[in-house]
DNA sequence: AAAATTATTTAGGATAGACTAAATAATTGT
DNA sequence: ACAATTATTTAGTCTATCCTAAATAATTTT
């Protein structure tokens, strides 16, 4: 029995990947939370995915959701097209960073294995999207994501932005005026390591820039 | 009331514009066989989007369906989209006219007015697609089509491949070993009218070809 | 024009995936 | 450790869209 995965589907598996990330199971109310609908739903599609056959989550009651090696390929695939449309929207259509989500969104449930490969070789398989998040290959393999959040910079230490977590257009654009894009050469001014305020020196800017957690735990960096 | 046009509805909509651009209205058994699901489901639906606000579709029992302004307007938007991508797909990712279909099939159900904005304008807003039908404009008038079938010209008459209609991917391939793509110029040689029989030369080709209904049936030409 | 055939509609169900309200389990504060 | 709070699950519904079987209407044949 070959299920066919539905956009509902796709979309529990690729939000179960993300909050597994840490390595903790996924709560039905944070799971809930992400897709925007109510626990009590969430906790019937666990269920059933992880009666299914074969199964696509493994799940015992009250004790979270995490995937099984066929739901981490599936929500890899998932992922893997969302960052490619992503990636290609950007490239070929003159989308910026914070317009491309919600089409990628959408778009990332219908395209076909073939669409994916011919996206994937018109770009020479990209290992980033434009938020800097790592693309699974072909294959499904997460490539190794070795950035921090920026929060976690000490002193005076110099590192390159290489990722952003956020969707939040405002935010992003925001972001884009401090000159804070993937890329972006940084080097800590002054930490108040507590409250996760710093203050930022951006390569090619005069004034250095003060941040508080709202950015220093959404923009990251890998030291170079 | 504004109704959500899943894409389910969209498809209704797009098969009965298609159904009825002869004049007649569409049947429920054309409909259900074009969409692939029962006659009983497709009378429910029709019934649905009758007597929805605003009706998108004209019904009355045992006399087909047809569009109300509403509903051609969503049909368009739909076609559109649909033609839109077909000839985005082969303009910038190299599929060939007969592979884009499916894909397309898919992807205009999900496309927001944004990215056939940019799709369109990244193409500088073309009038055809790849089998030659014309795409509705942005504001949702479909360009005048003056394409005949093939079988219909006359003997010793020249004219234009502008159109094909099928999206059988062997035809679509054997139409191209003969040349008959889009723009060939053709003249008929010899013409049997009554079976829709013809032999046909095609301009920089050596042998003239001969061709049955099923193909000049379904290739349209236009009188330069 | 009656009979036979074909097309269409009605009626009754199924499934997917959401919801709310109520029940229960787990966690937190004192 | 017990009470209060919060998280989770169960039970029962709802909507969209499909299905099959049976009934009816339209069309075609004779």
């Amino acid at each position: 029995m070959t299920e066919h995965l539905t956009n509902s589907i796709q979309d529990y598996l690729k939000h179960i990947y993300e909050l597994t990330e840490d390595g903790q199971p996924a709560t039905t109310t944070a799971l809930a939370t992400r897709l925007g609908i109510a626990p009590a739903s969430v906790t019937g599609m666990i269920q059933k995915l992880a009666s299914s056959e074969p199964a696509l989550v493994s799940y015992r009651k009250h004790q979270g959701v995490t995937l099984t090696d066929k739901g981490r390929r599936a929500a890899l695939e998932v992922i893997r097209h969302h960052r490619l449309i992503e990636a290609w929207l950007v490239q070929t259509l003159g989308y910026s960073w914070d317009e491309v989500h919600n089409e990628a969104e959408k778009l990332e449930h219908v395209i076909s294995e073939e669409l994916e490969a011919r996206i994937a070789a018109a770009m020479g398989n990209p290992l980033r999207d434009p938020h800097g998040d790592p693309i699974p290959s072909a294959d499904l393999v997460m490539p190794e994501d070795k950035s921090m959040a920026l929060s976690g910079l000490a002193l005076k230490q110099e590192a390159m932005v290489s990722k952003v977590e956020s969707q939040d257009t405002d935010l992003l654009k925001h972001l884009e005026s401090l000159g804070l894009v993937i890329g972006a050469r940084v080097k800590t001014l002054e930490v108040s390591r507590y409250d996760q305020v710093m203050r930022l020196q951006v390569r090619g800017r005069n004034e250095p820039v003060v941040l508080g957690p709202a950015i220093t735990n959404r923009v990251f960096v890998e030291i170079k």
